[in-house]
DNA sequence: AGCTTATATGACAATTCCGTCATATAAAAG
DNA sequence: CTTTTATATGACGGAATTGTCATATAAGCT
Protein backbone atom coordinates (compact mmCIF):
# COMPACT_ATOMS: atom_id res chain seq x y z
CA UNK A 1 0.00 0.00 0.00
CA UNK A 2 1.51 3.58 -1.18
CA UNK A 3 1.54 5.82 1.59
CA UNK A 4 -0.78 8.63 1.82
CA UNK A 5 0.36 12.43 0.20
CA UNK A 6 0.25 14.87 3.02
CA UNK A 7 1.71 17.38 0.99
CA UNK A 8 0.00 19.68 -1.57
CA UNK A 9 1.90 19.18 -4.73
CA UNK A 10 3.48 22.22 -7.02
CA UNK A 11 0.69 23.23 -8.76
CA UNK A 12 -1.56 23.30 -5.76
CA UNK A 13 1.30 26.05 -4.41
CA UNK A 14 1.19 27.80 -7.21
CA UNK A 15 -2.96 28.35 -7.36
CA UNK A 16 -2.97 28.67 -3.59
CA UNK A 17 -0.37 32.04 -3.58
CA UNK A 18 -2.37 33.13 -6.63
CA UNK A 19 -5.45 32.98 -4.84
CA UNK A 20 -4.18 34.73 -1.83
CA UNK A 21 -2.40 37.22 -3.90
CA UNK A 22 -5.90 38.36 -4.92
CA UNK A 23 -6.26 39.06 -1.59
CA UNK A 24 -3.11 40.81 -0.70
CA UNK A 25 -4.14 43.87 -1.71
CA UNK A 26 -6.12 46.90 0.43
CA UNK A 27 -8.17 48.01 -2.72
CA UNK A 28 -9.20 44.49 -3.33
CA UNK A 29 -9.84 43.81 0.04
CA UNK A 30 -12.09 46.80 0.67
CA UNK A 31 -13.86 45.53 -2.03
CA UNK A 32 -14.74 42.53 -0.80
CA UNK A 33 -15.49 43.87 2.52
CA UNK A 34 -18.32 46.58 0.91
CA UNK A 35 -19.57 43.50 -1.41
CA UNK A 36 -20.22 41.70 2.42
CA UNK A 37 -23.70 44.17 2.50
CA UNK A 38 -24.87 42.66 -0.59
CA UNK A 39 -24.05 43.11 -4.42
CA UNK A 40 -23.26 46.44 -5.59
CA UNK A 41 -21.96 47.64 -9.49
CA UNK A 42 -19.05 48.98 -10.27
CA UNK A 43 -20.26 52.48 -10.18
CA UNK A 44 -21.54 51.88 -6.76
CA UNK A 45 -18.07 50.30 -6.02
CA UNK A 46 -16.23 53.26 -6.74
CA UNK A 47 -18.08 55.39 -5.41
CA UNK A 48 -18.37 54.25 -1.88
CA UNK A 49 -14.83 53.69 -1.86
CA UNK A 50 -13.49 57.03 -3.24
CA UNK A 51 -11.68 55.22 -5.80
CA UNK A 52 -11.46 55.36 -9.57
CA UNK A 53 -13.95 53.21 -11.69
CA UNK A 54 -10.86 51.92 -14.07
CA UNK A 55 -9.38 51.01 -10.57
CA UNK A 56 -12.33 48.85 -9.25
CA UNK A 57 -12.55 47.25 -12.78
CA UNK A 58 -9.01 46.05 -12.69
CA UNK A 59 -9.33 44.84 -9.63
CA UNK A 60 -12.82 43.35 -9.96
CA UNK A 61 -11.44 41.58 -12.57
CA UNK A 62 -8.52 39.96 -10.25
CA UNK A 63 -11.73 38.84 -7.84
CA UNK A 64 -13.22 37.32 -10.52
CA UNK A 65 -11.10 35.52 -11.97
CA UNK A 66 -10.46 33.61 -8.31
CA UNK A 67 -13.68 32.99 -8.19
CA UNK A 68 -14.09 35.47 -5.03
CA UNK A 69 -16.55 37.45 -6.62
CA UNK A 70 -18.95 36.96 -9.90
CA UNK A 71 -20.49 39.25 -11.97
CA UNK A 72 -24.07 40.14 -13.60
CA UNK A 73 -24.90 42.67 -16.65
CA UNK A 74 -28.22 44.10 -15.58
CA UNK A 75 -28.67 46.61 -18.73
CA UNK A 76 -26.32 49.05 -18.51
CA UNK A 77 -24.43 47.88 -15.21
CA UNK A 78 -22.65 45.18 -14.05
CA UNK A 79 -23.51 44.17 -10.54
CA UNK A 80 -20.93 41.81 -8.62
CA UNK A 81 -21.72 39.39 -6.15
CA UNK A 82 -19.40 38.72 -3.58
CA UNK A 83 -18.80 34.55 -3.03
CA UNK A 84 -20.01 34.34 0.67
CA UNK A 85 -18.97 30.77 0.86
CA UNK A 86 -15.82 31.16 0.65
CA UNK A 87 -14.56 34.60 1.60
CA UNK A 88 -16.81 34.83 5.06
CA UNK A 89 -14.90 31.73 6.35
CA UNK A 90 -11.59 32.88 5.30
CA UNK A 91 -12.17 36.36 6.73
CA UNK A 92 -13.30 35.33 10.02
CA UNK A 93 -10.06 33.00 10.21
CA UNK A 94 -7.85 35.93 9.27
CA UNK A 95 -9.61 38.27 11.80
CA UNK A 96 -9.35 35.58 14.86
CA UNK A 97 -5.65 35.40 13.67
CA UNK A 98 -4.68 38.75 13.90
CA UNK A 99 -6.86 39.70 16.86
CA UNK A 100 -4.72 36.73 18.57
CA UNK A 101 -1.09 36.27 16.75
CA UNK A 102 -0.34 39.07 14.63
CA UNK A 103 -1.85 42.70 15.99
CA UNK A 104 1.53 44.16 14.67
CA UNK A 105 0.05 43.71 11.55
CA UNK A 106 -2.34 46.48 12.23
CA UNK A 107 0.07 49.26 12.71
CA UNK A 108 2.53 48.58 9.65
CA UNK A 109 2.72 49.57 5.69
CA UNK A 110 4.50 46.63 4.56
CA UNK A 111 5.55 43.21 5.48
CA UNK A 112 9.00 42.51 7.50
CA UNK A 113 11.94 40.93 5.96
CA UNK B 1 -29.17 52.53 20.18
CA UNK B 2 -25.88 52.38 17.67
CA UNK B 3 -26.37 50.22 14.73
CA UNK B 4 -23.82 47.37 14.89
CA UNK B 5 -20.83 47.60 12.82
CA UNK B 6 -20.52 45.00 10.28
CA UNK B 7 -17.89 46.14 8.19
CA UNK B 8 -14.43 46.20 9.25
CA UNK B 9 -12.62 49.06 9.87
CA UNK B 10 -9.47 50.59 7.50
CA UNK B 11 -7.05 49.12 9.72
CA UNK B 12 -8.52 45.53 9.72
CA UNK B 13 -8.15 45.68 5.82
CA UNK B 14 -4.18 46.88 5.92
CA UNK B 15 -3.96 43.64 8.33
CA UNK B 16 -5.68 41.17 6.23
CA UNK B 17 -4.01 42.01 3.15
CA UNK B 18 -0.82 41.99 4.57
CA UNK B 19 -1.49 38.43 6.04
CA UNK B 20 -2.72 37.43 2.95
CA UNK B 21 0.65 38.53 1.24
CA UNK B 22 2.35 36.56 3.28
CA UNK B 23 0.71 33.70 1.84
CA UNK B 24 0.99 35.20 -1.80
CA UNK B 25 4.22 33.80 -2.76
CA UNK B 26 5.17 30.33 -3.47
CA UNK B 27 8.37 29.94 -1.24
CA UNK B 28 6.00 30.66 1.31
CA UNK B 29 3.62 28.59 0.85
CA UNK B 30 5.63 25.76 0.42
CA UNK B 31 7.82 26.28 3.51
CA UNK B 32 4.49 25.96 5.05
CA UNK B 33 3.30 23.16 3.20
CA UNK B 34 6.65 21.48 3.96
CA UNK B 35 6.07 22.50 8.08
CA UNK B 36 2.92 20.58 8.14
CA UNK B 37 5.16 17.25 8.50
CA UNK B 38 6.31 18.59 11.42
CA UNK B 39 9.40 21.24 12.75
CA UNK B 40 12.60 22.26 10.65
CA UNK B 41 15.20 24.51 11.17
CA UNK B 42 16.53 26.39 8.22
CA UNK B 43 19.13 24.28 7.00
CA UNK B 44 16.58 21.19 6.75
CA UNK B 45 13.80 23.68 5.31
CA UNK B 46 16.56 25.18 2.27
CA UNK B 47 17.61 21.47 1.50
CA UNK B 48 14.64 19.76 1.50
CA UNK B 49 13.09 22.49 -0.81
CA UNK B 50 16.26 23.00 -2.70
CA UNK B 51 16.27 26.75 -2.38
CA UNK B 52 19.49 29.23 -0.71
CA UNK B 53 19.70 29.48 3.10
CA UNK B 54 18.88 33.21 2.85
CA UNK B 55 15.94 32.98 0.72
CA UNK B 56 14.50 30.12 3.28
CA UNK B 57 15.91 32.82 6.15
CA UNK B 58 13.81 36.53 4.61
CA UNK B 59 10.45 34.20 4.31
CA UNK B 60 11.10 32.65 7.24
CA UNK B 61 10.95 36.26 9.37
CA UNK B 62 8.14 37.05 7.11
CA UNK B 63 6.25 34.11 8.26
CA UNK B 64 7.63 34.80 11.79
CA UNK B 65 5.95 38.48 11.89
CA UNK B 66 2.70 37.43 10.46
CA UNK B 67 2.33 34.71 13.37
CA UNK B 68 2.08 31.91 10.86
CA UNK B 69 5.23 30.12 12.70
CA UNK B 70 7.03 30.49 15.23
CA UNK B 71 10.88 29.77 16.19
CA UNK B 72 12.81 28.11 19.19
CA UNK B 73 16.61 28.38 19.04
CA UNK B 74 18.15 24.84 19.61
CA UNK B 75 21.84 24.98 19.94
CA UNK B 76 23.00 26.40 16.76
CA UNK B 77 20.16 25.67 14.87
CA UNK B 78 17.05 27.49 14.72
CA UNK B 79 13.71 25.05 14.24
CA UNK B 80 10.93 26.69 12.64
CA UNK B 81 7.11 25.35 13.64
CA UNK B 82 3.99 25.78 11.78
CA UNK B 83 1.05 27.66 13.69
CA UNK B 84 -1.40 24.99 12.43
CA UNK B 85 -4.31 26.49 14.32
CA UNK B 86 -4.61 29.27 11.82
CA UNK B 87 -2.73 27.67 8.77
CA UNK B 88 -4.80 24.24 8.60
CA UNK B 89 -8.47 25.64 8.36
CA UNK B 90 -7.38 28.22 5.84
CA UNK B 91 -5.00 25.91 3.57
CA UNK B 92 -8.13 23.58 3.65
CA UNK B 93 -10.62 26.80 2.42
CA UNK B 94 -8.11 27.44 -0.27
CA UNK B 95 -7.69 23.58 -1.57
CA UNK B 96 -11.57 23.73 -1.64
CA UNK B 97 -12.19 27.20 -2.94
CA UNK B 98 -9.88 26.52 -5.90
CA UNK B 99 -11.04 23.04 -6.49
CA UNK B 100 -14.94 24.42 -6.76
CA UNK B 101 -14.73 27.86 -8.07
CA UNK B 102 -10.92 28.34 -9.70
CA UNK B 103 -9.11 25.81 -11.62
CA UNK B 104 -8.09 27.94 -13.78
CA UNK B 105 -5.54 29.07 -11.08
CA UNK B 106 -3.89 25.70 -11.63
CA UNK B 107 -2.95 26.54 -15.11
CA UNK B 108 -1.64 29.90 -14.84
CA UNK B 109 1.58 32.11 -13.82
CA UNK B 110 -0.03 35.20 -13.12
CA UNK B 111 -3.05 36.87 -11.73
CA UNK B 112 -5.30 38.13 -14.42
CA UNK B 113 -5.60 41.65 -14.20
C1' DA C 1 -27.77 56.34 -36.77
C1' DG C 2 -25.56 59.41 -33.16
C1' DC C 3 -25.23 60.54 -28.15
C1' DT C 4 -24.76 59.43 -23.34
C1' DT C 5 -23.78 56.55 -19.50
C1' DA C 6 -21.47 52.43 -17.64
C1' DT C 7 -17.75 49.41 -17.68
C1' DA C 8 -13.53 47.18 -19.57
C1' DT C 9 -9.07 47.07 -21.63
C1' DG C 10 -4.25 48.20 -22.82
C1' DA C 11 -0.20 50.67 -22.14
C1' DC C 12 3.18 53.07 -19.58
C1' DA C 13 5.69 55.23 -15.65
C1' DA C 14 6.28 54.71 -10.91
C1' DT C 15 6.48 51.99 -7.11
C1' DT C 16 7.14 47.76 -4.68
C1' DC C 17 8.91 43.14 -4.37
C1' DC C 18 12.26 39.47 -4.95
C1' DG C 19 16.65 36.91 -5.74
C1' DT C 20 21.29 37.17 -4.69
C1' DC C 21 25.50 38.71 -2.84
C1' DA C 22 28.33 40.24 0.91
C1' DT C 23 28.57 40.37 5.51
C1' DA C 24 27.07 40.07 10.48
C1' DT C 25 25.79 37.53 14.52
C1' DA C 26 25.42 33.29 17.37
C1' DA C 27 26.74 29.00 19.24
C1' DA C 28 29.76 25.19 19.67
C1' DA C 29 34.21 23.01 19.11
C1' DG C 30 39.02 22.90 19.05
C1' DC D 1 40.09 33.08 21.35
C1' DT D 2 40.15 31.40 16.72
C1' DT D 3 37.65 28.47 13.61
C1' DT D 4 33.63 26.29 11.98
C1' DT D 5 28.81 25.74 11.33
C1' DA D 6 24.16 27.76 11.36
C1' DT D 7 21.31 31.54 10.64
C1' DA D 8 20.15 36.50 9.99
C1' DT D 9 20.57 41.00 7.99
C1' DG D 10 21.26 44.77 4.62
C1' DA D 11 21.80 46.34 0.15
C1' DC D 12 21.27 46.43 -4.69
C1' DG D 13 19.72 45.44 -9.48
C1' DG D 14 16.17 43.27 -12.00
C1' DA D 15 11.42 41.76 -12.18
C1' DA D 16 6.67 42.14 -11.14
C1' DT D 17 2.76 45.00 -9.60
C1' DT D 18 0.12 49.07 -9.34
C1' DG D 19 -2.07 53.63 -10.36
C1' DT D 20 -3.42 56.36 -14.06
C1' DC D 21 -4.38 57.83 -18.60
C1' DA D 22 -6.33 57.14 -23.12
C1' DT D 23 -9.33 54.55 -25.44
C1' DA D 24 -12.57 50.65 -26.51
C1' DT D 25 -16.83 48.23 -25.95
C1' DA D 26 -21.67 47.81 -24.50
C1' DA D 27 -26.32 49.19 -23.61
C1' DG D 28 -29.99 52.42 -23.60
C1' DC D 29 -31.97 56.69 -25.27
C1' DT D 30 -33.48 60.24 -28.79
Amino acid sequence: MVSQRLTLQKTDVTAVSLLFNALSNEYRVSIINLLRTGPKNVGEISDDLKIEQTMASHNLKCLAFCGLVTSQRLGKTVEYTLNRETVEPILRLADKHISKYAVNLRNCKTLER
